[in-house]
RNA sequence: GCGGCCGUAGCUCAGCUGGUAGAGCCCUCGGUUGUGGUCCGAGUUGUCGUGGGUUCGAGUCCCAUCGGCCGCCCCA
């Protein structure tokens, strides 16, 4: 015998039994209508693309974590890699849009959920090989900052629908910081990014680790102010007039707040409640591509999970593949992030006996086996996902099977019931068992199963 | 890419100061005729991550290497 292959999947990428990923497609369900009730289109985009057009704006810290992707024929041919795996799904969006500017409708509402590959070191909550969800709005020349506020409306709609343990989408405006910073003297993208940088990291360094970040820039003059700036508490209308308040005279900030202020006024009318979406000025990304509203989205009582969802305003996607101004705004919802964390604090949503095979015909007598084959047809025709046996085994092993496979109702036909015109159905969960007449039994095991399926 | 911890059965792990391997779970079968998840009994499973070294002898010590987990960078 040849020596077996340990089978084994790379780290960083994650399988499901099937019970398993049943919970994970639903809860893509849930987000897909989430994201169609808000009247966003899907797209797919090739898990691969050119490199030239992945790389683009990419420059250091993104490139290190690209796959490259080439085939073994061009590789035996010392030819470097020209294709590689995409690391998320707004480059492709940039270059699909550039792609299709001509055919799209402005504001253009699309959503994709499909996966992308980073080189990372993997630990809970972080895969090479993971699902992203995101919504983005682009515009043409420009974009109402009203989008800004739909997005986080989505969100809640979704992680409600989805009965996540509490959350908070915390927002803010780098147009705010940007301008504050102008104010008191950083001036520039390179002054003001590593700034920004210390802020974001604020959760995990706290307000020493911010002053030694501004020590170490020179810039202890700012620790002061920025320290009071970024502790302001309270709700997004009282950090909202806060911020008004300072009137720091500043054209950049000034823009920044009428548009937090905006985005307030338009949550509420949009029903989102209040202390799901909290204006935090600790939340600055550190992406530079965003440009005004970021969002970034945590379980309130596990903080160390790590953002859930998270984006921003950005305002040129597409500047690298096209002539036109292309603002933007969108969130992503790192799908399996959230599925694993959920799963670790046993917060997944119960099996739902509704999806899954709902009845599992048992066959005990060979000569019968025709009959449970039509029976399985009629119930099926009647909307119910039905397994029937086909082997045959002893009726314990077909209701160990049920058990172990979760399905909730086991149905047995035997001559001894044929012959009465019944069928024995049992539940498994329930430990009952009843003879029903074979023409009832859709009926009643629809009931039983409490759905509603379409008329037959 | 940097730092720390760890690699023993499919899974989770035990194996004291070196003397050639164990538990639980899982799985299979049985506790007789068509009734599960409980219980009882029996059984299968390992080149102790890999390579080298020290030693009469190494899962146990040393070196290297690969892999995993955690933290950092970055991020969903």
């Amino acid at each position: 015998m040849p020596p077996l292959i340990a089978p084994r999947i790379p780290s960083g990428t994650l399988e499901l039994l099937p019970r398993e990923q049943r919970q994970f497609q639903r809860m893509l369900d849930v987000i897909r209508k989430g994201f169609e009730r808000f009247g966003f289109g899907p797209i797919e985009t090739p898990v691969f693309e050119m490199k030239d057009v992945l790389l683009t704006k990419s420059g250091g810290e993104t490139e290190k974590q690209v796959y490259f992707v080439q085939s073994t024929g061009a590789l035996q041919q010392g030819h470097a890699p020209e294709l590689a795996l995409r690391f998320d799904l707004t480059v492709p969006l940039a270059r699909y849009v550039a792609m299709h500017e001509r055919d799209l409708a402005f504001p253009f509402r699309r959503y994709q959920i499909q996966r992308v590959y980073r080189g990372e070191r993997p630990q809970l909550g972080r895969e090479r090989e993971f699902t992203q969800c995101d919504i983005d709005v682009i515009g043409k020349d420009a974009l109402d900052p009203l989008h800004d506020a739909e997005i986080p409306a989505i969100i809640v709609g979704i992680f409600t629908d989805l009965s996540l343990p509490p959350f908070t989408i915390h927002f803010s405006n780098r147009k705010v910081l940007r301008g504050f910073l102008e104010a008191h003297g950083a001036v520039g993208p390179e002054a003001q990014e590593p700034i920004l940088r210390a802020i974001d990291k604020l959760d995990k360094t706290g307000m020493e680790g911010l002053r030694e970040s501004l020590a170490a820039l020179g810039r202890t003059e700012l620790a002061e102010p920025l320290g009071r700036l970024v502790t302001l508490e309270g709700t997004s209308d009282e950090v909202t007039r806060a911020l008004q308040s300072l009137a720091l005279n500043q054209p950049l900030y000034t823009e920044g707040v009428q548009e937090v202020a905006a985005m307030g006024i338009a949550l509420k009318a949009l029903g989102v409640p209040e202390g799901r979406v909290r204006l935090d000025l600790r939340i600055a990304r550190g992406l530079d591509y965003y440009t005004g509203t970021v969002y970034e989205t945590f379980l309130d009582n596990h903080p160390g999970f790590g953002s859930i969802c998270s984006g921003g305003r950005y305002e040129d996607l597409a500047g690298y593949y096209t002539r036109s101004r292309l603002p933007g705004v969108g969130i992503s919802i790192g799908a399996t992030r959230l599925f694993e964390q959920l799963r670790s604090i046993g917060a997944l949503p119960p099996d739902s006996v509704t999806e899954g095979t709902h009845v599992l015909i048992a066959q005990v007598e060979p000569a019968l086996r025709p009959a449970c084959l039509a029976l399985g047809a009629e119930l099926r025709r009647a909307g119910l996902n039905v397994e029937t046996h086909l082997e045959g085994t002893k009726l314990d092993k077909q209701l160990r099977r049920a058990d172990k496979l979760g399905i909730p109702f086991v149905v047995i036909l035997g001559s001894a019931e044929a012959t009465r015109g019944v069928v024995a159905v049992k539940d498994l969960a329930q430990k009952t068992q009843a003879d029903i007449p074979a023409t009832d039994l859709a009926a009643y095991l629809r009931a039983k199963v409490g759905f509603l399926c379409p008329a037959p």
